[in-house]
DNA sequence: AAACTGATTGCAAACGTTTGCGAACAGGGA
DNA sequence: TCCCTGTTCGCAAACGTTTGCAATCAGTTT
């Protein structure tokens, strides 16, 4: 198929071999100054654009990264990608997008399509859902890839401190006074959400937390607390949860519940989302750095990528973020 | 560069011809069953994967589509991205993200790239910020292209009905006796912005609004409040935000400033974004159906890029949602 | 028996680059 | 004059597919 003009076209125009044009393009040492400025001439003259995959195919580098993360419309997610696009472009790479609902076959559907593509590199978003044959097919594929949590096994990681989130958020809550809380998080086996959620029950005293798994979204926090709240009155003082999403949702059933926060029930989340500010009450959570989780995440993915180096493991900091959806509990034990 | 098995490998194995392997791959006519279920056993043994960028040097078709947006971060793009990735996986694409901030440069840029690389089409938020030049060489690069705005030119375009939700939004103040109203809206060529800010201009009385332009986010939304109570301390009863996302940093200046929304004065958004039901008050704004929209505009561009057909044109149609951002004014003129 | 048919397969070119290697040429030293 | 060195450039192979065309072969038809 012909599509736009090439390289030949260039060649020809110019009196050269599309070698020579090759070389000048590419700025490559051994060319004649002046036979270089007069193929770029043409180059420009002609409006060429050179075909990358074309070059792919030589070079064996396609210039693109591949993001699979659970869905795009989770803000945190948002700002993963906008913080791994910005990296990416500065490298001169593009990002393809892919939403796989923490679903195990779509995940292992795009690893599998992103490789035939060859692209350099893979960021993931969580493993946690793979199965031992999954996770050794993977590996096998030959591909660089670095995930968003934490997770034991060749891949390099880059994830925030979700252990010392899930730490901090027991802690800030065990010093308000609260003995009877409910975790409300995603997929039981879900990378970060796990890990915040084992630092967190940790954190307490015995039999002070349940937990609850659900959606990890905003109608799946919404439908976890409605139940929390028909199952437990008035049992419960606070709720800590997975991250801001699901505390959005947990908070609207609240307030269809007719309750108050942080008067009736604490509620703290963890990501730090922007909009957090603004709901009402403004909500108490951890912070975590997205944008820079995906930027260096692709750093350290083309990092990787260049050398067969040993896996890297970066883990970033959390703090907690005080806003006005915790308070002390009314009678505190 | 040798990367993985290729197709001589399964036809070495098999005993056959490269052009056998690949008729027996792609299941073409004129291959004996007995044949063909050999080289597929071979391939499945060999773990075969087949080279997606030497298939599109020679088909010329990528099966990648590029979508070139403001920001990520915005949740109604977010939701946009989901829709149209979610149509291109359908179609057996993928999708790669760009993000411009609607800088002309760089949109330029992100198009030359994606041309570069032979995408099979375009998704463009807005091509109302490039000059007349760049929209013909936009043209003249002869990849299909859809908008996300309403724009006049050769372009198929996929977007909601702006300005009828531009004059509901003033229809709907104007009920509740608002008389100074002010808009609070992005940078001042932006299509669907600027649809909006006509619309909305045109059915209001003449002289009872002012507009004013700013970033379009968050923080956008927040300064432009900021200036605009400072400069109009009680004069204006209402704004009409230009989408949700500033409508929330408009909120977030308004609840800095010690004010009431709707008491001291409403706020109305536009794009429905989740979170709209959350936060203090319920925003009241125009509803677009966001994840549709990148779902249409994929399925169209799919659509014309395989004839040369003539250029489609989608509106989508918006509604009031109606929370409780948006009061009367307490002295209707 | 010759020719024709249809099914199956291989050959080779093509897609648009990059790149190793050698050819051509000029200048300089012996 | 001869050789050596260095610069500049072209030739051709390679990357991994797809695909038009011709070749082979068996079975049929005339």
């Amino acid at each position: 198929m012909r599509t736009g003009i090439t390289i030949k076209d260039i060649a020809r125009e110019a009196g050269v071999d599309v070698s020579t044009v090759s070389r000048s393009l590419s700025g490559a040492y051994g060319i004649n100054a002046d036979t270089r400025s007069r193929v770029l001439a043409v180059a420009e003259r002609l409006n060429y654009r050179a075909n990358r995959v074309a070059r792919g195919l030589v070079t064996g580098r396609s210039h693109t990264l591949g993001l699979i993360i659970s869905d795009i419309r989770n803000a945190f997610f948002a700002e993963v990608a906008r913080g791994a696009e910005d990296a990416a472009r500065a490298a001169g790479c593009d990002l393809v997008l892919c939403n796989s609902d923490q679903d195990a076959h779509r995940q292992m559907e795009y690893v599998s399509s992103l490789a035939g593509k060859r692209v350099d590199g893979i960021l993931m978003n969580s493993v946690a859902v793979l199965d031992k044959d999954q996770k050794e097919r993977l590996e096998a594929i030959g591909i660089p890839i670095v995930l968003l949590n934490r997770t034991p096994g060749p891949f390099s990681t880059v994830c925030a401190d979700n252990k010392a989130g899930g730490r901090l958020a027991a802690e800030y809550l065990l010093k308000l006074g609260h003995r009877h809380v409910t975790h409300l998080t995603g997929p039981a086996h879900h990378g970060n959400l796990t890990d915040r959620e084992k630092a967190f029950v940790k954190a307490m005293p015995p039999n002070s937390v349940t937990v609850l798994h659900g959606e990890n979204t905003f109608a799946g926090g919404r439908e976890m607390a409605q139940k929390v709240l028909a199952e437990h009155p008035r049992k419960i003082t606070a709720i800590f949860a997975g991250n801001d999403t699901i505390a959005f949702g947990v908070l609207r059933a609240i307030l269809d519940a007719g309750l108050k926060v942080p008067d009736d029930i604490s509620l703290i989340g963890f990501d730090n989302v922007e909009l957090g500010s603004i709901v009402q009450p403004p909500l108490t959570t951890i912070h975590q750095p997205s944008y820079e989780l995906g930027h260096r995440a692709v750093e350290t993915l083309l990092r990787i990528g260049r050398k067969e180096a040993t896996p890297e493991h970066h883990v970033l900091p959390v703090h907690l973020i005080e806003r006005h959806s915790c308070g002390p509990t009314k009678a505190s034990s």
